[in-house]
Formats: structure tokens, sequence, C-alpha cells
DNA sequence: AAAAAAAGTGAGCGCTTGCTCGATTTTTCG
DNA sequence: CGAAAAATCGAGCAAGCGCTCACTTTTTTT
């Protein structure tokens, strides 16, 4: 299923060296939950057990992902992992509040220049997303295949980022509408179509991988069928 | 989440007719491993067991879903359910091969009299996906959402089926494009993003429901948004 | 270098899981 | 009717789960 050529611990290093950024930021927001101290060994070995709880996740599913194959798959022991999260659904929670927070800050994030154009402004979403994703990649496909079939908290972060980000599409389309560059005649629909178009950049990467479609191509290849749709020429 | 306003036993009665028909053709399949001998009561039983493992895997998923609630939702006692199939993989395995079956067999028989015209034959099997996984949701939604984490031959159940489906629209597409009636750069690129936009339909179903669009506004909706993009005018 | 604090360990606990199998009930039929 | 066949039952088993905690190792401080 999996045919990376470039596999072992150099891949591993590389990997870990995406993932302590975001941890940084997960301890932040965590500090007083996580037990261990000294910031430093608190992210990396934080990277260490995200790396590892996102890629056993993504092979058989969270659940299926016991604490002992977390603990030798991050080379920390069982009770050592319970310095970094109170209990398993804990974990999950905090993987999800990450992926939410940082979905929503890069969206609304658009530079002020390109606002104004609802063109341009569709053509920065579009990008921006698949960018996103396509830089925390894991972390978008746990929260899209495992928010459910976990306590209701959960599932409403999930739910309330989709929502959220279909949103900001909606926004920007309606702009376009009223000031005549889109022709869409239900723009809460058309939202709704887009997402899905976006998703599948990350939900079925290895297919797109194994087409060798880069997330350039596929950025241009959405944003022409989708421009193709709703410009008014 | 769930706000059907008709629930009930009623509503049980009427899930489980829809049901039996699938059941039949699952039992016939399985008629070796099966060992209640009697169909109607094979049947009857296949349905309860699977309207049952649908519903409770779509709220918390197949994994977490015990055979002891398994055994107390369809009715049946722990031993029972073992009639029925061998193990809990088996179960998840003649499901799959239900819907993969299914799915194939109905996007290959479209009507002669369409398949001339690529523009007909496209919306057609627009269609009639959104139809059959509309009549099919919780298999589909299951067979989406479940097919990950488990024994490769069920996964590639899955994997195979959803490029047969990307397949068929690939064909109607280079057709279209070669007679001119439309206009595409690239055809596999196209034909994998339509298929999100019909996947969405069952996926998100929740959400649909609640915005009160009906399958057919959907497919009014998804036929329109493609065929902008990808007509010749 | 000794003491104190922090970080990390892993066997073991209570519980749940998938699954079995002898016992029991229901159905079939001479 | 009554005995054989079919269908169903559910307590019990081994295995594996999340999680704890008395303990060891490492690091920091004095």
């Amino acid at each position: 299923m999996i045919d990376d050529a470039e596999a072992g611990p150099r891949r591993l290093e590389r990997d870990l060296a995406a993932f302590e950024p975001i941890c940084a930021r997960i301890l932040a927001r965590h500090r007083d939950a996580i037990r261990v101290q000294k910031p430093h060994v608190a992210t990396a070995n934080l990277a260490r057990i995200i790396e590892a709880v996102l890629r056993l996740s993504a092979q058989k599913g969270f659940h299926e992902t016991t604490l002992r194959d977390l603990a030798e798959a991050s080379g920390l022991s069982m009770g050592g992992l319970y310095s970094y999260f109170s209990n398993k659904n804990a974990l999950l929670v905090m993987i999800l509040t990450e992926v939410a927070t940082t979905a929503e800050a890069t969206l609304r994030d658009a530079p002020e220049a390109l606002t104004a154009d609802p063109v341009l402004h569709l053509r920065w979403l579009i990008a921006a997303h698949i960018r996103l994703t396509e830089r925390m990649q894991p972390w978008f496909v746990f929260a899209y295949m495992e928010a459910k079939g976990f306590p209701a908290p959960a599932r409403r972060i999930a739910t309330a980022t989709e929502l959220a980000t279909e949103q900001i599409f909606a926004d920007v389309l309606a702009d376009g509408a009223a000031s005549g560059r889109f022709r869409i005649d239900d723009v809460l629909l058309t939202a709704a179509l887009i997402k899905p178009l976006l998703q599948d950049w990350y939900v079925k990467r290895a297919k797109y991988r194994k087409r060798r479609i880069s997330a350039d191509a596929y950025i241009a290849g959405v944003t022409a069928f989708i421009e193709r749709s709703i410009l008014t020429s």
C-alpha cells in the first residue's frame, strides 16, 4: 500500500523536525496538563508521541492503536506517556484542537490586498487550504477520520471547524456573486461542494502521490475546475 | 446530533424491510458460511444484524462496536450471531463485498439509449450514483469510513471499487472530450474531482439533511456545477 | 560530591473483548 | 404425538486493553 522510496530513520528525523514547532504550540496551550517541565524535552517527546500516534492511527485507526504500540513507536515507556496526557482521549482532543485552531487562523489570514477582489481571494483560499493540509497532512487525516466515535466534545470541535471553513468560502462566494464576478445559484451549496474538492487532497493523498500529481498541480486543477464553473465570462 | 422526527420501532420496521432484499443477496453469496438453513429466517436475522452493525458503527465505529452491543441491538444472542459469520472481520468483508458488487453493477448498467451521448451518459451516472448511495447510505458510509484499519484484503476491495467507479466516469469524460462535447485538460484528474462531489452526499448526509437539501436538489446542483465546468458552450 | 528534584520505567490491576461450546428451546416431520 | 434436526442461548475463557504507582535513572542544585 505504502511505497515510499525514502524510508527509515532518516525520514523519521525529518518528519520529527516538522512536528516540533507545532508541538511547541501544543505544549504552550497545555502547559498545566503536561508534567514535564523543561520545554525542549517536553516538545521533543511530544513530537515523537504525536508523530507516532498519527502514523499508527493512519495505519489502523486511533482506537486500534494501543498505548503499548504507542510507547514502543515513540520510544517512551507506558508510564512515561502519561506525563504528556492524562488519558488516551485527552491526546485525541489535543490533536483535534491544534488542527482546528491552525485551520481557522490560517484561512482567516488572507493578505488584505487580495480580500478586495473575490476572484483573487477565492484563489488564495483554495491554495492556502491545500498548502496547509499538505504541510499537516497526517493531522488533517486524523481529524477527518477519527472525529466520529468519540465523546461529543471532540466531535463538536471537528464539526465546528468544518462549518467554519465552509463559511469562509461561502462569504467570498457571496461577495463575488454580489459584485457580479461569480454566477452562483446557491452560495451555500456551492461552498459545500468546494469543501470536498479540497478535502480530497489529504484524504486520498496516497492516490495522488501514486499518480505523481503535485500540490501545485492539484491547486491548478481544482482552481480551474471551480472557476470554469462559477466565473462570469 | 441525530434529530429524526420519525423514530422508534415503526422506523426500525421500515428500515429492516429495506435491508431484506440486499441481505437475501448476501445470503446467496455466503450460503456455505451461514449455518442457518431456512432462507427466510436467515435473511430476516441477517437484516437485523447488518442494520444494527451499520447503525452502531456509524455512531461509534466498527471496532468500538462490541459483539455484546450487536447482540442486544439485533435481538440475537452472542452465540447466535456466530451462525451468520465466522468472526467479526468476516462480517465486515461481507458488507464491503456487497457494497462493491452493487456499486459496480449499478453504474455499469446505463440504458443503452444514453451511452451514445456522453452528456446524457454523464448526467445519468451522476444521478445513478447519488440515488444508489442514498438508497444504501449506511452501507456506503460504512465502506468509506471503516475500510481502513483492516486486513489488506478488505482494504483492497474498497480501493478497487473506488478506482473502478472513477474509471467509469473517466471513460465517459474521455468519450465526451473526443467528440468535442467536453472541454477537459486532464480527464483523469477531472474524474478524480467528480468522485468526492458524489461521495459528499453520503459522507456528510447529516449536514444536507439539516439544510433540507433533497437528493434531487443535490443531483441538480452537482450536475450543474460539473457541467458548467466541462461543457463546451 | 551529596542531596534534591525531575524524568522515566514496566510489572501488575481490574476490566472488557472476541469467541466457544454444552445446554436449551423451537421447528420439522413420520 | 414424540423424536430428530435446526436454531438459539449465555456463562465462561484466554487475551489484550487503559491505566497506576512504587521504583530507578538522570539532571539540577547546593
